[in-house]
DNA sequence: AGTATATATAGTAATCATTCCTATTATTAT
DNA sequence: ATAATAATAGGAATGATTACTATATATACT
């Protein structure tokens, strides 16, 4: 007797990425791998932190956030339209603003003849509580 | 007999300083610690990777520098004038260009009340090479 | 509902870029 | 030339991320 089953994997459910895109999702403050896994802790407290990278890396490659780096550590964000952000060098927060309209991608490409993707921009400064 | 030296440290002459400066000036490729390391030892066989890593943050501080970041992994590039990036998925290669002028630091300064020190922008797609 | 199969996980080791430490070397004011 | 100390080489330590693997879990099929 012969049983076939399917030969590409198919992605299972999770308790564990569910968690970990609930909490994602759930904050404006792009963070940190370590600060969702801390999170995820609450609710499953045997989760490690190999699952929650695991996770994060799967879910951007679903289109369910997009990692951001702020310097040489990554940071995780729900938002996955194209938006640009404020980071404050005083207290390190990462806000979203919307600065770079369609039109800068139309003249990257008239000009460099460069096929756009993607446009990143951060602006360094200061915030409005340190004053 | 008492002699008395200067309280504060003054940056003293070095050989290795010197090469690394001018092994940054030298390419447009934006190189990292790594890149300037291997050069380096070309004319300073014993010269060691902290050393490069200590003079690569010691010469961003004088301003003859300064460090972007590719991803999680930090370049270095001699041209301190403000400028953007197109970086080429395909290759790896990060090039100059010129898109933002200055309006765009004002704008950000009215529409958010942020202080803005600098606005880091970095164009992701495919260049001519690869067509 | 029970079983088979493969995916996902926890826990841990490994990796990689970068920083830190320290005995020795090199620069520079006198 | 000497003294003071900044800078270095070499290696250890760190921190974020990824890789490995035995076990647990989800799910397709009886
Ligand atoms: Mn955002
Ligand atoms: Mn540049
Ligand atoms: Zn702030
Ligand atoms: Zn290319």
């Amino acid at each position: 007797m012969i049983t076939i089953y399917t030969i590409f994997s198919a992605m299972r459910f999770s308790h564990q990425r569910e968690t970990i895109r609930k909490i994602v999702n759930s904050t404006n403050s792009h963070p940190t791998a370590d600060w969702v896994f801390s999170r995820a802790k609450r609710s499953i407290p045997k989760i490690s932190l190999g699952t929650v990278y695991r996770n994060l890396k799967r879910l951007e490659k679903t289109g369910d956030l997009r990692t951001i780096y702020d310097g040489s550590i990554a940071r995780y964000d729900w938002n996955t339209k194209p938006h640009d952000h404020l980071k404050c060098k005083e207290c390190g927060d990462l806000m979203d603003v919307h600065l770079l309209d369609e039109g800068i991608r139309s003249d990257v490409k008239k000009k460099y003849k460069f096929a756009v993707d993607d446009v990143k921009m951060t602006i360094i400064g200061t915030c409005q509580k340190h004053k």
